[in-house]
DNA sequence: TGTACATCAGTGAACGCGCGTTCACTGATGTAC
DNA sequence: TGTACATCAGTGAACGCGCGTTCACTGATGTAC
């Protein structure tokens, strides 16, 4: 079976979009080569033509995850001002939704307590990830008219990505409903966004 | 060998105290039984003539690392007022000597993004430990005059271990001192603690 | 008082299993002649 | 135009290793007679 010239390009992005989902729900441990592999219709012992080793291909699964996470941003804000952005950006990351869909969602979130074992090359590419990300809300931030706004930004970046990350944690459904309620109008209060932009709380 | 009627109970207890630790250094998946049972000065094979399954063993282990976070609570918040009890556990909490300690640190900080592919009953346990806290913290803020203290407990709790967690996890030190250092402060504003207390941020 | 036996915390070899990794091979197709 | 060969993405068996778990055994000591 001889392939097109892009197919192989094809077949290695289609499993690092795999992984990239699988990171998120499983953990770096919980992705296993031969279930990435089955997961693309393929043996995994095809995986080594594609990757050098486990680690390089988590690390690139990290880059695919980062890559998705800019652009979803990019398609919430798009045509909003400063404070319509911040506000539609925290409903989406601090909501049910984003609790309940680990493998689509922010990898603070999903890799949180596991990242101080991971590789050196893994966590520099978590390190770009979250500074782009605080970047972004510590610009749209400013653009808002607000002060301090990089220190501020790093903070409520972490008690955003902490409620959303115990909400998972714990089994009990109101509690969880309820700290994700509680954490998203807190936020928005400190940023002042609670009486100049619609109220949609989860 | 024939040992005194305590024996093996203590030597139980002195393998669950390892392991309270190596649980949150190395996660779940990270504490190997015979791992633990070297530290012990132990082989492994005796390990399940004290627990059942490496499961319940993790369990039990939670359940030490809740008792011991019950007595470090009360043994820095002894003898304060509410307001300096909040003061001194915030500063316990979102502080470098906590971020670089993690055997000795908070649960959910540690666990965070593993617990949801924990076991029914460790989940159960690390819910008990989550309530345990949250109300303690919201007694205390009541105490202290707060309104509404039941919700903004949890939401702080997760705002604190979202911190800690996140400056874990980056490998950047002026960013993960940074943003202990603004969190910390952010917390204290929030509760009103800035003025009726010294500072003594990190 | 001395000897045979019961007790039982801990030992260490072995097991089955899943994992990351390696490698000789396959087989469909493009290319050379 | 037809045939032999090169290419190469993917196959599948095998490897070494570490893991949780099992189990027959050890050997020091208390107890029974």
């Amino acid at each position: 079976m001889r392939y097109a010239k892009t197919h192989k390009q094809e077949t290695r992005e289609r499993v690092v979009k795999i992984a990239a989902k699988m990171l998120r729900e499983k953990g770096p441990e919980g992705v296993g080569v031969a279930d990435v592999m089955r997961e693309a219709d393929l043996t995994h012992g095809g995986f080594y033509a594609h990757f050098p080793s486990k680690d390089a291909f988590l690390t690139e699964s990290l880059n695919e995850i980062l890559t998705q996470a800019v652009e979803k941003r990019r398609e919430l804000t798009e045509g909003l001002s400063p404070r319509e952005a911040l506000d539609a950006y925290i409903d989406y990351y601090v909501s049910a939704r984003h609790r309940d869909n680990p493998g689509n969602g922010c990898p603070i979130v999903a890799l949180n307590s596991e990242l101080p074992r991971q590789s050196k090359k893994f966590r520099a590419t978590f390190d770009d990830g979250v500074k782009s990300l605080i970047d972004w809300l510590a610009q749209t931030m400013t653009a808002a008219g607000m002060t301090d706004s990089e220190k501020h930004a790093a903070a409520m970046l972490a008690a955003m990505a902490g409620a959303v990350a115990l909400s998972r944690a714990v089994s009990d459904r109101e509690f969880s409903d309820a700290l994700l309620k509680t954490t998203n109008s807190g936020i928005k209060t400190q940023l002042g966004l609670t009486n100049s932009s619609k109220q949609k709380v989860l």
